[in-house]
DNA sequence: CTGTTAGCGCCTTCAC
DNA sequence: GTGAAGGCGCTAACAG
């Protein structure tokens, strides 16, 4: 962006233009003696226009090294082949594998993703879905189904497709492709109750704007309170810190100091298991004899533990996949299968439990 | 701007525009009763128009439900307040950490991040660069320092400013936020060499496309034949599949059946030597004693693993903050601090060697 | 199959 | 501090 012009600087048409001037489709249509619409034409569509005009274009292209300004095609077509996602966080998460997913699709199509991360801060997300509004995706995928009203407002006013993910919803936004962390958990602590646990401990991140923690926790409540009516529920949470295999240590520890009849930890995330198995190796304790361990997400790591860690599977990267799938549909002018697919999940039962 | 009357129904004037025509800076500029310029100037620096001016646009914005039109903006004034980001891929990977560190930086200042991966494919990085050139970032970002001559032909040529990550090399395309991954193996070999290991055996997964992976093993073989000249060198390599656990798993195998006699090995990532020191546990096969396991990266379970996983800690999330820095300095015109930052590596040593 | 015309919504320049 | 004019690079409509 240096303002002082290298080479000669041609003064150019009258606006600011960096250095040396970009070439345009004007360019390449003058070396190809043809008008800018059949360059249009044949970058879009290759066989919309006669063999030899297309050969004499696609030279000028490579002569000129033309790039199209897809900033001026969005403008003048008002489609921007782009989509916005949002998730939480984007570092060591699982939901890395969704955004794979979806680029893994889109990209292909001519897509191309803005991504943003809000760390779990529902002001920060409003934020996001603002500026990027006013990119004017096609598109938006976006983790989670709760949302500040302004960033709800703003998504529904765009009137362009919206996937909403990783939850459960009966009036979802838009579009929905999810699953009902609530009940995954719940089917964990009926594997456990089934297995001959007794007394049982939730423990897990929750923090404030995650909403997915909260369902799993609210989902340990109802399973615990079904099974076990008028008795006390064990939770041990944490509310800030990374998401790391550290957090799961402390967490044991404090399951041990606070809740020493505890018989099994149900843990929010494959990442605090793991460290909570790893631990109870380092210090002797039996699993799953002395205490049995649960997990979330079916991380790589799940079954190369010992023991091996009883969790619940995520299609974390087919999320990405199906939302794409849809989101193109609807960017198509096609009717989506489905407004809203569960991708449900799958409980592993392995050693730990 | 548009003639048509704003309020009734318009059969606009004469392009497409989907149905609920959407509001713009005219809109605005009307419901405040001052004109686009002014609305223009009040939402790129509020301080520029009087105080009551400032006041009647505000209220005109949020009445007016307007969002700004970026695509036009960017046509305008040349500038996209966007950077293109490409990595080899987002699952599980470390590279998460760098976008992290990148967006971290770039969206406080109103930078929105294009995101791509390339699937370690020369091929589908120069396709994305191609692509994402067409967007006209105000900057780019990509893992790597070898690229194809055409990748790297169109890199140059935008003059956009361009950082190039994860690797060294003396003569970048633009700017460079990177470390020897050859000097790191070369610090783990001296340090096995020091502690008495004498049969190393250096395995990694080595795609085609990947040079940080090229320059690990390089690095093992040039020490390795500096430490014992003349000696033959034990590798142990895959080129597909996916980077997990069971990868490290199986080139465990490979070493023990191919050469058996190995007393410490080199993995080329600690996902590979997670699941290589998890399966020795499960095995029987005393770390370090019976064989001393080294990783890369200081993935969040090295220090977890049971003994400890002795490895090379990257300051994977700093590279994208530099990253982001050096690029935000060249966009605002100013001059970079250093145009090569090596952020350089760190040797853990931990009880698996 | 190809060309002409008229903007898309905003910003830069230059007046006042 | 504010406004008027014109254009950024491309594409939707319509011819022909």
């Amino acid at each position: 962006m240096s303002e002082n012009g290298p080479g000669s600087a041609k003064k150019s048409t009258s606006q600011r233009r960096s250095a040396t001037r970009a070439v345009t489709m004007a360019d390449v249509a003058r070396a190809a003696g043809v008008s800018t619409q059949t360059v249009s034409r044949a970058l879009r569509d290759p066989r919309s226009v006669g063999p030899d005009t297309l050969d004499r274009i696609e030279t000028a292209v490579r002569e000129t090294h033309y790039v199209q300004n897809f900033a001026a095609s969005h403008l003048a077509s008002n489609r921007s082949m782009t989509v916005a996602a949002i998730i939480p966080t984007i570092s060591a998460s699982i939901f890395a594998d969704t955004i794979q997913g979806l680029t893994d699709v889109l990209l292909p199509e001519g897509y191309q993703v803005f991504l943003g991360h809000t760390d779990y801060t529902p002001a920060r997300e409003e934020a996001l879905v603002r500026s990027l509004a006013g990119r004017r995706p096609d598109g938006f995928f976006i983790i989670g189904t709760r949302h500040t009203q302004e960033a709800t407002e703003i998504l529904k006013r765009t009137g362009m497709p919206v996937v909403e993910s990783w939850s459960w919803t009966s009036r979802p936004v838009d579009l929905l492709v999810g699953f009902s962390n609530h009940a995954a958990i719940m089917s964990v602590v009926d594997h456990l109750v089934a297995g001959g646990y007794r007394r049982l401990t939730f423990a897990g991140m929750v923090r404030p704007g995650d909403h997915r923690a909260k369902d799993r926790l609210k989902g340990f409540i109802d399973a615990h309170a079904r099974h076990f009516p008028g008795q006390a529920t064990r939770v041990v949470t944490a509310a800030s810190g990374a998401m790391e295999m550290e957090r799961g240590v402390e967490l044991l520890h404090r399951v041990r100091e606070t809740h020493p009849e505890t018989d099994a930890i149900v843990f929010a995330s494959d990442v605090l298991a793991a460290g909570a198995v790893l631990k109870c190796g380092a210090l002797g304790i039996r699993v799953p004899d002395d205490l049995a361990i649960t997990g979330f997400g079916d991380y790589d790591i799940a079954a190369h533990l010992t023991p091996a860690l009883t969790t619940v599977a995520i299609a974390s990267r087919r999320i990405g996949m199906e939302a794409a799938r849809l989101l193109l549909q609807r960017m198509h002018g096609q009717a989506v299968e489905a407004k809203m697919v569960d991708v449900g999940f799958e409980l592993l039962v392995r050693g730990s439990t």
